[in-house]
DNA sequence: AATTCTCACAACCGCGGGCTT
DNA sequence: TAAGCCCGCGGTTGTGAGAAT
């Protein structure tokens, strides 16, 4: 036998949320960490079902999630990222740790394949650099698999013996026992709650904000985007500035390093202002495991490689730590 | 000024994989 | 082992804003 049904579908609610109900779900997900989706609209009384909290949570209100202004670094990556790995928009995402897939999927479908059709209308077939889709030097799908396999086996190994007893922790940064707990061993709702303190200060702060400055004569839906933009924007901004008196300390300094390493491997700033939760397990399921290989043909494998070590020497959690199945929120 | 068209994006829907009972 | 459920993903739709006419 299985378990109950999920959401009867009467009485549920659709469309746009509104900051009402953001509160809501932020505050309950703060106290209880995200995860078991099909209790939260019964525990918080909102008429929405799951999957739409999942969604909005995962999408708009987590912490860490930048929107908008696409910059010309992302573009390109999501266009490599496309064409190595085609619309697995999830895993696509996991390099652009504050985009969503949604976010990238929309911008996809609204942006870049009109702007890939004109360029190669333009030029035929002449992507430019950084626009591989025409790359003879590509790598083959099989090929990306297979080193994909290989890469996670060296990292698993790279792994274990990080986290060997014997090994020193000094070059892990992550000592902060509520950030190591919080990356690696903690599956799921068991997070500390911490985690998440700045998501629902700032809604709060932002709320404030929003009484004070109601959308003038907003519809429902630009009423929504409003909030959203703004509570993104605040949670961005707490991301940073909350990093260095909460849970998120630890993280954060993580997240830091690793948005070094993008910096180097793509010389760009593609991860500013990290936050805490900006490598949730949502963009770190096994499919969103940093495969390094997919970066793209200019990339060296060896230094991808490289890089994918080191990182996993010095945090490995951060990289593999979410193992085979688990999905920590 | 009113109407129509196009764009952008939030949210929904359906499916598949994996987990629980 | 099988039935049923949950979760996450990708595709699609609905709707408001702004531009064009």
């Amino acid at each position: 036998m299985g378990r109950p049904p999920c959401c009867d579908k009467e009485g549920v609610k659709k469309g746009p949320w509104t900051p009402e109900e953001d509160i809501i779900l932020v505050t309950y997900i703060q106290e209880h960490g995200p995860g078991n989706w099909r209790s939260v609209p019964t525990k918080t009384g909102l008429s929405r079902c799951s999957k739409s909290c999942r969604l909005r949570w995962t999408n708009y209100l987590r912490p860490g999630i930048k929107r908008g202004n696409f910059t010309e670094q992302e573009e390109k990556m999501i266009i490599h990222l496309q064409d190595l790995l085609g619309n697995r928009w999830a895993a696509i995402a996991s390099y652009l740790p504050q985009r969503t897939d949604n976010d990238i999927k929309n911008y996809w479908n609204t942006h870049l394949k009109k702007k890939l059709k004109k360029l190669q209308a333009g030029s035929e077939g002449n992507l430019g650099e950084g626009f591989s889709a025409s790359s003879p030097q590509r790598i083959s799908r099989g090929q990306w698999e297979r080193r994909l396999q290989t890469d996670i086996q060296m990292a698993k190994i790279a792994l274990s013996e990080a986290l060997s007893p014997q090994k020193p922790s000094s070059s892990n940064n992550n000592n902060n026992p509520s950030n190591s707990s919080s990356t690696l061993s903690s599956t799921k709702p068991t997070q500390s709650p911490s985690c998440y303190a700045s998501s629902a200060d700032n809604i709060a702060r932002l709320l404030k904000g929003w009484m004070k400055n109601p959308p003038k004569k907003r519809s429902s839906r630009t009423n929504s985007v409003a909030t959203q933009n703004s509570f993104n924007y605040n949670l961005n901004a707490a991301g940073t500035d909350t990093a260095s008196s909460s849970g998120a300390k630890g993280i954060s300094s993580t997240s830091a390093e690793l948005s070094e390493t993008f910096e180097s491997l793509f010389g760009f700033e593609s991860l500013e202002s990290p936050n805490s939760d900006q490598f949730s397990p949502s963009n770190l399921s096994p499919e969103r495991k940093p495969d390094v290989n997919v970066i793209g043909p200019e990339m060296p494998l060896s230094l991808l490689e490289k890089w994918l070590l080191d990182e996993c020497s010095v945090n490995p959690e951060k990289i593999l730590g979410f193992g085979d199945d688990d999905k920590i929120f």
